[in-house]
DNA sequence: ACCTGAACACCGTTCAAGT
DNA sequence: ACCTGAACACCGTTCAAGT
């Protein structure tokens, strides 16, 4: 049996210096995260960094691990809200303009803060973390189901496994950029791999329509 | 300044009985990761599993993420392995058994024991966590390149690249396999989809050679 | 040469007391 | 309604003493 982390807040901050503070401490945590990194992030320096007491913390969040998912949420809810975004203004457009469109906005997301992207992934998984990483997954993938749903010219059989395999080929190789086992100077020339592998995959598993 | 883990163990096991007890802490960590979860995870637990004192895991490891470091390099090292036989294996053949082979036989380490794979995904990294995965990531690369640069019908541009690709299209499907974002019964067709991806992308960056 | 386990420092978490 | 920080339990790590 693995400890469970309750992760909902503690309580709703209900006046305005309290919602400041826990913007103030989510804010601590990622600087303490990436200056002092996961080995130092202590509960105690997180507040002294935010310039509360640790027993403020715990007022809005019922544990370290708590802090933490809050953290990753907050980061992955916007890289998901972007990909959402593009695959809503691709609809109905034309395969190679989606797989560009996709490949391009994720790696743009995911590398605009390259410190904070490489923080969340050196958050240490548990079962609520895997479970925010899920929820995202599952809305990206649905997110391109509906894009290549919406394609006029070609249809998908088992539409669901080809999107979660096009957002996975997308994830792998920016991880890799993220990380480093692509050198970071190379983005441009991922970029362009990963459109063509993308458009080069769509139009292999594509079933031509003809109205 | 993030805390340093020295990873190397404190001395070499010389006699027979602390080679042993060496293999029964690692194979004691991996049950209490499995049944316990990382949270649970102490080095106290760890001993107790093994049967040995506190004292017997410090003999051995510095500290408790030299443990964890251990555990995870055996594993990637049994994955990285079995990587390298295939690409020395499919020396010269088509590109299509090549993609063929290295789709199938990373999907059959990696899924040959699910949970220890997961498990290793849990693990709190840190920069020698990082940079294992790294060693074995740039590992993975080189031997496509090797494999790539055997193919007699075909070369590449920026051949470190496309192998960086192709590996970061596999690894990222894959993992979406282990944490169940692609549901497990779903495997057979997951791999058909990749090694199409695999073999398309391929074949759309080859440039043919005539002799 | 290897093992033991009490001892110590530090961290997560609580809660009685304050404003 | 929110904040403080001393207090407690537990974990990582050490090391003097054993075999």
């Amino acid at each position: 049996m693995s400890k469970t982390h309750p992760i909902s807040p503690r309580k709703s901050p209900r006046q305005a210096r309290s919602i400041v503070t826990v913007e103030v401490i989510l804010d601590a945590t990622i600087q303490v995260l990436l200056t002092q990194g996961l080995a130092l992030l202590t509960t105690a320096r997180v507040a002294a960094r935010a310039g509360v007491s640790v027993g403020s913390v715990y007022q809005y969040f019922p544990n370290k691990h708590a802090l933490l998912i809050a953290v990753l949420t907050r980061h992955v809810e916007a890289i998901i809200a972007r990909v959402e975004t593009v695959c809503r203004e691709q609809r109905g457009e034309p395969l190679e303009s989606m797989g560009r469109a996709l490949v391009d906005a994720y790696i743009g997301v995911k590398m605009a803060q390259p410190d904070i992207s490489r923080a969340m992934c050196a958050l240490p998984a548990n079962p609520e973390h895997d479970a925010v990483v899920a929820a995202m997954t599952a809305r990206g993938i649905l997110a391109v189901c509906d894009l290549l749903a919406s394609c006029p010219s070609a249809r998908f059989h088992d539409l669901s496994l080809v999107a979660a395999t096009l957002c996975g080929a997308l994830i792998g190789p920016v991880d890799m950029l993220l990380k480093g086992s692509i050198p970071i100077e190379r983005a441009a020339e991922l970029t362009a791999q990963l459109e063509g592998l993308c458009v080069y995959y769509l139009l292999s598993v594509a079933q031509p329509v003809t109205r």
